[in-house]
DNA sequence: ACTGGTTCCTGCGAGC
DNA sequence: TGCTCGCAGGAACCAG
């Protein structure tokens, strides 16, 4: 499932294939789904971007084209023609010089063409936090927005005290930082340790392609699965030991998100 | 302005 | 082997 560090690796495989060149055609066929889609033609793709979870494809004319991949959105590019259609693909870009394919098994991603930074109508883009993995991520901002929240997991999932921490991330980075997923009203201390926790997971799972958790979820552009999902301390591992104490990780539900922690590195408050 | 619940969608793995 | 069934969850949307 596509969060920060899977969405960052994308970018950086479409940047390459992307950027420079004209788009020639756009094919699919859900036009509620694959917005204004028909906008991007003949326009030059000038950038990628990223914020939070979202892919932001800058074209001329100031026009954006906003991807959000959702749960099981992604591209497959290859260096030939695609001989068959990757399985699941829902839209194909092409291009002067080559084809970009999406696919998304279970559809829940969309794509929105619409004029630069018009994004008032999506209001977790509008109101998205800090990047993580940027300057702007600042301690104190954080620790204020901490020292008020009822539940520190949801919080973190609402993207507005920080940006693409999703339910892996957030799952990685309390159990980092020693604190239990329902933790109300962070201490300084507390604070400081998440903030610290979430700049190492993100900047660890980048630089290994994001996590992988099944062959149909997540993988990279060329195919490659990532590799963080080797380094879960928590996520998806239920019933197997804490890697710092030994006890066994336990998994439940909160605001309808499985959950998994070590009831003794993270002891409820 | 908040919180909490529902919805979208469909492949897959577990269980029988 | 083949069937059913529940699970996976980001975020828009809606109700309270």
């Amino acid at each position: 499932m596509p969060e920060l560090p899977e969405v960052e690796t994308t970018r950086r495989m479409l940047e390459p294939v992307l950027v420079g060149r004209v788009v020639r055609d756009v094919i699919h066929t859900d036009p509620e789904r694959y917005r204004n889609t028909t906008a991007m033609l003949g326009k030059q793709i000038r950038a990628i971007e990223r914020r939070g979870k979202y892919l932001i494809l800058r074209l001329d004319d100031g026009l954006d084209c906003i991807v959000h991949l959702k749960m099981t959105g992604g591209f497959r590019t290859t260096e030939l023609p695609f001989l068959e259609p990757p399985r699941f693909e829902r839209l194909r870009l092409v291009l002067h010089d080559g084809e970009v394919s999406y696919v998304d098994s279970r559809r829940f991603g969309f794509w929105e063409v619409l004029p630069r930074n018009e994004w008032a109508h999506l209001g977790t883009l509008a109101k998205m936090g800090p990047e993580p993995l940027e300057d702007e991520f600042a301690l104190e901002p954080f620790q204020a927005a901490m020292a008020k929240v009822s539940k520190v997991k949801p919080a973190l999932l609402s993207q507005k005290p920080v940006a693409g921490v999703g339910n892996i991330y957030a799952d990685e980075s309390l159990w980092h930082a020693q604190i239990h997923p329902e933790a109300s009203k962070l201490s300084a201390a507390q604070s400081k340790r998440l903030h610290t926790a979430i700049r190492e997971v993100m900047t660890r799972a980048v630089a290994v392609g994001g996590s992988t958790l099944s062959d149909n979820s997540y993988q990279q552009p060329n195919g490659e699965p990532g590799y963080f999902k080797l380094q879960h301390a928590v996520y998806d591992r239920a019933g197997q030991p804490c890697p710092r104490c030994g006890s066994t990780i336990e998994k439940y539900f909160l605001a309808q998100r499985g959950t998994h922690f070590c009831p003794r590195c993270q002891p409820k408050p």
